[in-house]
DNA sequence: AAGGGCTCCAACCGCCAGCGA
DNA sequence: GTCGCTGGCGGTTGGAGCCCT
């Protein structure tokens, strides 16, 4: 029976499990040739009998430069609380505001201390937020908006119950730049405060 | 000291969108 | 228009290490 589709494939002729630090060491060596984007290439000449899926992955959440790895700050811990209630598990979008941290350890930071304090302590941030006009808009700025609204939860945790938050990220997130000034933060909190006042 | 349960995190999996042929 | 390949995303899993009894 041969694999049906590369997925497949890639199960059964690549090896999985922990990187090595001799394979680190191989795959930087061929991203700096190739470049972090074209990960089938830098697999196959990198000589790592790894998928592409599998080195971009290492590189992302390991290898890059300028990466954060623990100690997340009490500053970085009530953003990620905030922009939860905001985007929901849109973990690529959360990450992108915090410098130097991946969508991975968010995510993993999230499941294993926020959300079980959410649940527990029942945290509620003071910002709320009200639907917008602008909500194709969102989806048109990031597509993987489209795949939230169809999981099970709809992109909210159980600790967000309630309303779910609609509104426009483009009026905080300029997504056309790579920038991590923390200019947006301050637009976001005074919006939030905004918010509250007309409550 | 041992072993069972728990926590954390690196890595894998499945799905989907974009793009080129 | 469609098909296949690739990259990106969120969800999930497995194992190493820690803690408690």
């Amino acid at each position: 029976m041969a694999p049906k589709s590369m997925e497949e494939k890639a199960k059964n002729e690549f090896s999985k499990g922990a990187w090595t630090s001799e394979e680190d060491k191989k795959l930087a060596e061929s991203i700096q040739i190739h470049g972090p984007k074209r990960w089938k290439t830098v697999a196959v000449k990198s000589g790592l009998n790894r998928c592409g899926k599998s080195c971009r992955l290492r590189w992302l959440n390991y290898l890059r430069p300028n990466i954060k790895r623990g100690n997340i700050s009490d500053d970085e811990e009530d953003l990620i609380l905030r922009l939860h209630k905001l985007l929901g598990n849109r973990w690529s979008l959360i990450a992108g505001r915090l410098p130097g941290r991946t969508d991975n350890e968010i995510k993993n930071y999230w499941n294993s201390q926020l959300s079980k304090r959410v649940n527990t302590d029942k945290i509620v941030t003071t910002v709320t937020i009200q639907p917008t006009k602008h909500k194709e808009n969102d989806d048109e700025l990031n597509p993987t908006n489209q795949r939230q609204r169809e999981s099970p939860n709809g992109g909210q945790e159980e600790g967000n119950s309630g309303t779910i938050p609609i509104f426009d990220t483009n009026e905080f997130f300029d997504f056309s730049t790579e920038t991590f000034g923390l200019e947006w933060v301050n637009n976001f909190i005074k919006f939030g405060v905004e918010q509250n006042d007309l409550h």
